[in-house]
Parts: C-alpha cells; sequence; structure tokens
DNA sequence: GACCACTGAGACCGATCTGTCTCTTCCCTT
DNA sequence: AAGGGAAGAGACAGATCGGTCTCAGTGGTC
C-alpha cells in the first residue's frame, strides 16, 4: 500500500512514521523536504527533526548530506522506472501507443497542483560540480531516459529514432522546466500535442499527407 | 564593447574591474558565480571578494543579498530581450523565419561549453518560495516569453497561436533544462527540427502535404 | 586648502551549516 | 533475567552564512 496508482511517480507520503527504520523515515523525509523545497534549501536538522530520528541516525546510515541526496534520488529514480513500465506495460507491442501514452501520464502529472518538475533536473541545477554524488545519479537517470526513448522510437519504426528521442527528451524537460516558472497552467498543457506532431512528422512517410488526429478537441 | 556580438547572450566579462562602479563590478561578478556555480552555493563574502569590493559597498548599493539576485536577473532579463530583438530584427515582417532564426540562435547557444540553460529557470529552481523577488523576476521573463511567441505565432498565421506559442515554449526550456544534466551534446541539438516541426504542423492547411524542408542534411 | 561623499578593509554579530561525541533508554534475543 | 545493539537526545565543534559597524583613506568640488 505504499505507492499507490494515484501517486504514480511521487511515492509514498513523508509521514509514514514510527513504523519504519530510521533510515526510510529519513528517505521518506528527504524526498518530501528536498523536492518541495530544494536541497540547499534544507539543512539537516530539519530533515532530522521532520523524521523525528536522532542526528546520529542519519549518519549511522548516510555518510554525508551528500550521500543523502544521492541516496533519495537513486530511490526516486527507482520509483520513475517502475512508472514508466506501468504506463508502457498498458500497450505491449504498441510502441507507437506507449509513446504516446507516457506523454499523456506525464502531462497529467504536471497539471498537479504541488508538483515541482523533475528533481533530477532540479538536483543537476543546484549541483553543477561534476563530480558530485547526486549529480551522478542525475545524469544515469536522464542517459536511461534518452535511451528509452530511443529504444522506443526505433521499434516504432521512426525515421531517425535518435532523433525523434531527442526531441521528445525536449519536450519532457521543457514540460519539467516550465511548471518552476509558469506553474501548473503554463505550456506543459501542450506537451501531448507537441508530442504527437513530433511522432507524427517521424513516422509519416514525407509525402504522406498530415493526418492531425488530436486537433479538434485540443486545448484552447 | 561590452556586450560584443560573440556573446550575444551571456554579457560582460566578469573581470571588467577598476574602471567601473563598485555597483558594476558586483552585478558582473554575481553574473559570473551566480549562473555558473548556483546561488545558494555562492556567498555574499565570495562574490565580494572576486569583485574586488567592500562588503559594505555590497549593502550600499543592494538591501540583502536577495534583492543582489533579483538585480542580476533583471539585468540577465534585460539582456535576454536585446538578443531576442536583435534575432528578430534580421527578418522583418516574416513571423514564421524570425521564429526559426530564435531556435537557430538559441540551439547554437546551447552547444557552447560553459552554457548553463536558463538563469531565470535555475533561479526559481532554487527559489520555490513564490513571493521572493529572484522568482518575480524570473517570472516576469518568462510571462514575456510567453507572449511574445503568442505575437509571433499569431503574426506567422498560426491555426492556434496560443498552442504554438506553448509547444516552442516547451522546446525552449527543454533545451535549457537539458543542458544541466546532458551537457552540450545533448538532445538540445534537436531543437531546430523539432521547432520545424512543430511550426509547419501549425502552419501547414490540414490536408496539405507535409514539405519536410531540413530533413535531407538533418543532424544524426 | 577645507570639506564631504564614497570606498576599502576588516572586525564583529548572531544564526545556521555539516558533522562528531557522549550518555541514556529501550527493545530484542538468548 | 541478563546482555547487547540500535536508537533518541542533545551538547559541542569549527566553519560559514548574511548582515552591521567602525575607521582610515581618497578623490573630487567649492
Amino acid at each position: 500500500m505504499r505507492a499507490t496508482q494515484a501517486d504514480e511517480i511521487l511515492g509514498p507520503a513523508p509521514d509514514s512514521s514510527a513504523v519504519t527504520s530510521p533510515r526510510d523515515r529519513l528517505l521518506n523525509t528527504a524526498n518530501d523536504l528536498f523536492y518541495r523545497r530544494g536541497i540547499h534549501a534544507v539543512g539537516i536538522d530539519e530533515v532530522v527533526g521532520a523524521a523525528g530520528v536522532a542526528k546520529m541516525s542519519l549518519y549511522r546510515s548516510f555518510p554525508s548530506k551528500d550521500e543523502l541526496v544521492a541516496a533519495y534520488l537513486a530511490r526516486r529514480s527507482g520509483l520513475y522506472w517502475d512508472w514508466w513500465d506501468r504506463v508502457v506495460a498498458r500497450h505491449p507491442g504498441k510502441p507507437r501507443q506507449q509513446l504516446l501514452a507516457l506523454t499523456k501520464s506525464l502531462r497529467k502529472r504536471a497539471l498537479r497542483t504541488g508538483w515541482r518538475g523533475c528533481p533530477f533536473t532540479n538536483a543537476a541545477c543546484e549541483f553543477p560540480e561534476p563530480d558530485h554524488p547526486a549529480r551522478r545519479v542525475a545524469e544515469a537517470n536522464k542517459r536511461e531516459l534518452r535511451r528509452r526513448f530511443r529504444a522506443l522510437a526505433k521499434a516504432a519504426g521512426a525515421r531517425s529514432p535518435a532523433r525523434l528521442a531527442d526531441q521528445l527528451t525536449l519536450l519532457f524537460e521543457g514540460t519539467y522546466a516550465s511548471v518552476l516558472t509558469f506553474g501548473h497552467r503554463g505550456p506543459a498543457r501542450a506537451l501531448v500535442d507537441a508530442a504527437a506532431a513530433m511522432i507524427d512528422t517521424q513516422l509519416r512517410k514525407p509525402d504522406e499527407p498530415a493526418v492531425r488526429r488530436s486537433q479538434p478537441r485540443g486545448v484552447r
């Protein structure tokens, strides 16, 4: 009953206390505080206090704050691929439908209040140092994202899978980033239409007429 | 000789010292340090030291660090619109060419090493508080971006200017964000092709065949 | 030459940062 | 019942944070 279907990406609530181990409580609290408020803006004392855990318990489980951050991101990355696999599994053998389903699911997430974009991109924004443990986790997640997009684009028969993958990656990253300044009523609402246009353009034969399937009931 | 043509967005170099006022030196240094390393990661003492300025001179010009950050972003926003206007001015009366020129210029910037995406999005990432002065500047910049995209999309004759504007905003934000984790060899290279596809899809009549103009010499 | 506003230099403040150490309590196992 | 390991509580350290204050120098203006 931890990661429910309604909370596909975010993971369990931060207040699951007492019954779990200090380490789990710390990770839950770190997930909540670091994501909502930013990593630099949240101190160890606050994490420890909100988790209801002694400070020494933190340093018994993690060698440093940086490693706690990396662990928080690593767990979040696992949840992210869980979500991805769940969405993809709904359309087995139909890569085009899988790509569209991913964008639709992300769009739904982006319109929710309280969502603050991609934890990996946000962490990379806060930590420019190339060898920071948090950045390593974030970059690994992004490499995997690009790899999966390429695989799906290739399976869907895109003329240039690498390019379609990069275009979709741009749209995903744009959705993540746009909520930071525009909020949940911003351009993220255009994600599905944009992705559909990209996919159409890449899968249609060059001289084939454009079939504008999502045009009539479009947003705005 | 300050903001040269070769350095369209970034502004003057940080080491323009001595001759300028303490306030200008502080803004130059803040622009360099805050953008490269992040805002929370750079303390007042470091800014003051790198600028070669007394700490009191900072607090004589700015009431707080937050206001220095806001001033840095405000100046940067002005440089951003200077760049925009310059690019747009190259194709007077041709909004479609203007949109494409903007994406091409941004792509060129995105491929440069040392570029670390959008200072406004990055600042918004670091400061989630809704009433932070830096956030206010960042959000104003983004509102203006969206407004300008809508105006250009409308002038270009898009079927749905608001939607095309949002799609292009997504691509811009995606380009900004993607360099944070993928670096300058990441999916940002697909920006121009993606934007061209979006524009094509929106400006072509629904039953018109797709004219894939940038396909033959595409990247990858 | 006197005056004055501005600047640099640096001490200083309280708060907060990450991380360490000690001591006590509690629960589980045998 | 006894023992032991884990965890809570909190003091403590050293560094750094943003911000204030004082004082000496300096360059320009009447």
